[in-house]
DNA sequence: ATGGGCATGTCCGAAAACGGCTGAAAAAGC
DNA sequence: GCTTTTTCAGCCGTTTTCGGACATGCCCAT
C-alpha cells in the first residue's frame, strides 16, 4: 500500500464513529474508521482541516448519515491498490444503495468467477469506506459475513440503507 | 530503491559510454552508465535535457573525463537508499582523488568493521557513478574486485586519476 | 599455498500461508 | 426421513517468510 507523497488528513466524528479522511491535490485517498482492519499508517500525515475536498466529504457523509444522500461522487485516487484490487472496488461503485450482492456473483461481475475468496481480500482493503460500498456485498447464504470497520457498523449501514 | 515522484533525465555522452543523468527539483537523484547492474527502471521519469542541475553535471563530467577537475560538488539526493548504505555512500564522498582504500579499511571506517561483506553490496549500489568514487574502492590485494559499470570502467576511471 | 567458515545488510525469487467464500458432503438434531 | 448445522476441499491474489547470493577479508586448519 504505497500513497502519494503530499497527503493530508482530517478527522470526522460521523454516526459511527471516529472516522479518517485523506486526500492528495484534487482526489480523495482515503476513508477509514479509526481503528479498522488494513488501515495504513497515517501518522506521518500532515493534518488539514481545511481541505476543500476533505470538507466537501464531510458534508456529504453527514447527508449521506442523514439519510438525505445516496451516493458520494468524488475523484477517488485507487493508486494504493492492484490492478486486481482496483477492477474489485471500481465494481463495487455499481452496487445500488439500498441493494446488496454475493461475493460469487460480484467475482462473476468482473469476469473472474473462481476468484471469489481473492476478491473477499481485496473487498476487505477497500480504502473509502461507506463512499465504496463494500458494505453492500454479504455472504451468499445472507449472513453478513465480515467488515473491516466491525459486523456492528455493516449491520447499521444495511439498516440505514434499507436492507435487512 | 524509491525515487522522488517528479523526477526528469537526460542522456550524456562520456568517454566511457552513454551515462544516465537524473534530477528531481534541486538535487540530484542518481547518475549511471547505460546498461550497468543495479540500475533502476527509469522508463517512467520525463526527459528533460534544458534542466540547470542536469547541464552542469554534464560540464563538470566533461572536465573531469579530460583530467581538469577533481571533484564534482553538486547536491546528493540519496533518500533512495536505507540509513546503512548512505553512511557507506558519505563515507565513499570523503576517499580523495586519485588514492584508493580497501573494501575493509573502508567498512573499519564507518564504525562496522564486520560488516565488510554488506559494505561490498551498498557500494556497488552507489548511485552516483564517478561522482561519489566508488571506484576507488578496491580488494585488500589490489585486485579491482568488481564495478557495477564493468570493470574495464573502473580500470580506466583509476587510470585517468593516476592510480594504476 | 589452499580451502573452509564466519560475520552483515540488502535484494530477489520461490514457496507457503492467509483470508470479509462457496457449494457439496457428512453429521447432528427432531 | 427430513431439515439444520458443521466440516472440508478447492478457489486465487496478496502478504509473509525464508533461503541464497552478493564488488570481502580475516582466521584457522590442512
Amino acid at each position: 500500500m504505497k500513497f502519494a507523497a503530499a497527503t493530508v488528513q482530517t478527522l470526522h466524528d460521523s454516526a459511527l464513529g471516529s472516522i479518517i479522511l485523506a486526500a492528495s491535490d484534487e482526489q480523495l485517498v482515503g476513508i477509514w474508521f479509526a481503528g479498522q482492519r488494513h488501515q495504513p499508517d497515517t501518522s506521518h500525515w500532515a493534518r488539514e482541516d481545511q481541505h476543500p475536498l476533505l470538507r466537501r466529504v464531510k458534508t456529504e457523509l453527514d447527508e449521506y448519515f442523514a439519510g438525505q444522500r445516496h451516493s458520494v461522487a468524488l475523484p477517488l485516487d485507487m493508486a494504493c491498490g492492484t490492478a486486481f484490487q482496483q477492477s474489485v472496488w471500481r465494481a463495487l461503485l455499481t452496487i445500488p444503495y439500498g441493494s446488496s450482492i454475493s461475493y460469487g456473483a460480484l467475482s462473476s461481475a468482473i469476469g473472474r468467477p473462481s476468484a471469489v475468496r481473492a476478491l473477499g481480500g481485496a473487498v476487505g482493503r477497500n480504502p473509502f469506506s461507506i463512499v465504496v460500498p463494500c458494505h453492500r456485498v454479504i455472504g451468499a447464504s445472507g449472513a453478513l459475513t465480515g467488515y473491516a470497520g466491525g459486523l456492528e457498523r455493516k449491520t447499521t449501514l444495511l439498516q440505514l440503507e434499507g436492507v435487512l
